[in-house]
DNA sequence: CTTGACTTGTTATTACATAACATGAGAAGA
DNA sequence: TCTTCTCATGTTATGTAATAACAAGTCAAG
């Protein structure tokens, strides 16, 4: 863990929500970090690959993981009103999908499972 | 259905993998259609909306539709060895994950359930 | 024969991501 | 101590994916 990973982290902590890399570049720079993407790619590279962040490829960015260490299989809700994301570990999700691949002859070894909807809040107020 | 979106569709099935939109926009081109990224974009768009194709999240990519007009949840199964990529209907998986998140209030609209792993052929192929 | 919806085409720009190279700090070994 | 190796950080430059904004043509409805 060194400062620019750190601080990473902490942008993606403090914001609590789904980040575009050159958004967190661009936080980097101002703390004197290197302006170039480069620097924001490869630290959030590093969180992702130790667990600490996950990558959202319907929106192209990057949150923090919210049970860090936990070796987790998470899911991501995605409200497409709020753009809030909400990160939840559902392993009956992930075994359902394990299952489904095997049955193929399919070996899965990572799965990106997120969902577009509406949060609590948002489909409360009448769509 | 007009000339570049039959035209579209026929090249997602004719290399019967997924492509990213700049391959397809190629292969108009030399058929005469725009050289545009618009004019790709737009037919991949169009066969998306229409259940005709489908749009790879991890690969940046579409593909042709294995099951048009079914109205079924596809999830993909990409294997990181030879590129392949299967389209798969799994109905249970969609279930799972409508359940885990109506548990937490949010309601799925639309869900990428993307699976990186091997193949049957390359996993046999020791590794 | 005019209006309006829609499709296709263009130019230009924006957004996202990586290749390739240079530098500096620190650990490991002579 | 003085190399040497590894790795983190920084740079420049480029590659790749996607969209904004506008122009022109088709065609059916009125
Ligand atoms: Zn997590
Ligand atoms: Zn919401
Ligand atoms: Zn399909
Ligand atoms: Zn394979």
């Amino acid at each position: 863990m060194t400062p620019v990973r750190r601080r990473t982290l902490e942008i993606l902590l403090e914001t609590h929500r789904a980040m575009g890399a050159y958004e967190v570049l661009d936080r980097l720079a101002e703390d004197g970090f290197g302006r170039q993407p480069p620097v924001a790619y490869r630290a959030l590279e590093f969180l992702v690959e130790h667990g600490l962040a996950h990558r959202l490829q319907r929106l192209n960015a990057f949150a923090a993981c919210l049970h860090p260490g936990e070796e987790h299989a998470p899911v991501f809700l995605i409200c497409r009103k709020c753009d809030k994301v909400a990160e939840t570990s559902a392993p009956a999700v992930r075994n359902t999908l394990h299952d489904a691949a095997g049955e193929m002859g399919f070996t899965v070894e990572r799965a990106t499972i997120e969902a577009l909807g509406l949060c609590p809040v948002c489909a409360e107020g009448r769509e």
